[in-house]
DNA sequence: GCACAGCGGATTGTCAACAATATTGTAGGC
DNA sequence: GCCTACAATATTGTTGACAATCCGCTGTGC
């Protein structure tokens, strides 16, 4: 009898699957806005039927991550100034609320895994480490997704990440954001502890806009509807 | 020379419309949770070719507005008691930020447009028409939103409404809601009014959160994990 | 009457060929 | 040299046929 894995050679990988590549490959910039996403590349690529990427394809458009015009065939979408803007301001409202539900509903083991994390990223700066926090930030967040137990968010949340990925661990390489999430972190980290649940929902909004404002601070020479290339 | 509309009629609409379609139907409740979505089925009332239909599908799939099994096709997903709390709390926090851009942004003339159909909702309970309401309230967000200015959260809504859309029309002809929606609506629009930023958010959110009240306390029969039909 | 294997219809998944369209390259005129 | 019209190529859209799979039905043996 053949087991899974053989069976997935044979078919070649869902389309989901597909999905997920392509959404790594914007996530990571190999893929960059205004990009023309040729089907029989993606095919040579993954290994997937064409039906399948252009499944694929599809998912991504429902999305918004890529648009799909007739005969043109689909293209990475970039984000205005104004659309990241937006893309922050949902974030903010989103992430307060599962802050709050995280100090609701976590357990004392969850808050010392999140205080442990948060004291780990502390070292980051001083080891000069940026790339590493990255990846924890990355996880400390989804962390706080995952206990807070809203699936409906916490996917919310994911969607509303890959445009802005690159653009968001750009900034861990520059100034003093470091130290500022960090402070951030340990004002949200206070809160839960506190059990205090509005503060939690506030100092979260107050950090991802904190993010927002640095990110728009860095280069003032953009304006409202220019393209980013999140490069 | 052809114009649009014949072109349309030759090739059969763009997967876009397909999808819109069966949204409004599951919206409408015509298309239930449960409900297997047989491709040949759409084809014939759509007019749409097979592969749009598929299209369509993994579209709606990508929105988690249908499950899609392999060799079994596409059902609607129904929600689960916990997944309409999450719906409704990302709601809040969504139409939040929207209330407060409104009430930024928002010329003279839109708050007053927003005024005179708050007052046009106050006559509904007198008329005994709860189904007029429900119109105007999904009017009266819609506006608010797209006042705000923000897409990126005004797609968001729209996607978190569409499941529990018949719910929430079905609160409208039950009891005190009518009144105390009102009552909601006139406290949002005066911090509106008042240029209250935050307080037009936390009124929004109450509202919102109301609703959910409202629901949660019609049927307390109901569990956690049933599978709410949406009738 | 009931359990179960097998069969047939219904439905979805896959593929390959073909049609429609956009893009690119090229030649010619000005 | 540059612009335009046209041909060649690349890419996507569409269709139909066929394979794989599931589901309900039926008939058989007990």
């Amino acid at each position: 009898m053949e087991d899974a894995a053989a069976a997935l050679a044979r078919k070649g990988p869902p389309a989901v699957e597909i999905a997920d590549w392509i959404r790594r490959q914007i996530s990571a910039s190999r893929f960059v806005p205004g990009q023309r996403l040729v089907e029989v590349d993606i095919i040579r690529q993954t290994g997937g039927s064409r039906f399948k990427v252009r499944e694929a394809l599809q998912r991504l458009a429902a999305e918004g991550l890529i648009d799909i015009e007739e005969f043109r065939g689909a293209t990475v979408r970039g984000a205005s100034m104004d659309e990241v803007r937006q893309l922050y301001l949902a974030r903010a409202a989103v992430e307060g609320i599962c802050a709050a539900d995280f100090t609701r509903r976590s357990s004392a083991a969850e808050r010392r895994i999140l205080a442990d994390m948060t004291i780990e990223m502390e070292q980051c700066p001083q080891d000069h480490a940026p790339e590493r926090f990255g990846r924890l930030n990355a996880r400390w967040h989804a962390f706080i997704m995952d206990v807070s137990g809203n699936l409906v968010l916490a996917d919310m949340v994911k969607r509303l990440n890959t445009p802005v990925h690159r653009l968001l661990f750009g900034t861990f390489y520059r100034g003093d954001r470091l130290n500022e999430a960090i402070a951030d972190h340990r004002r949200i980290l206070h809160a839960i502890t506190a059990g205090d649940v509005d503060a939690a929902d506030a100092a979260m909004r107050q950090h991802i806009l904190n993010g927002y404002r640095f990110l728009t601070g860095l280069d003032h020479a953009i304006h409202e509807e220019d393209e980013v290339n999140p490069v």
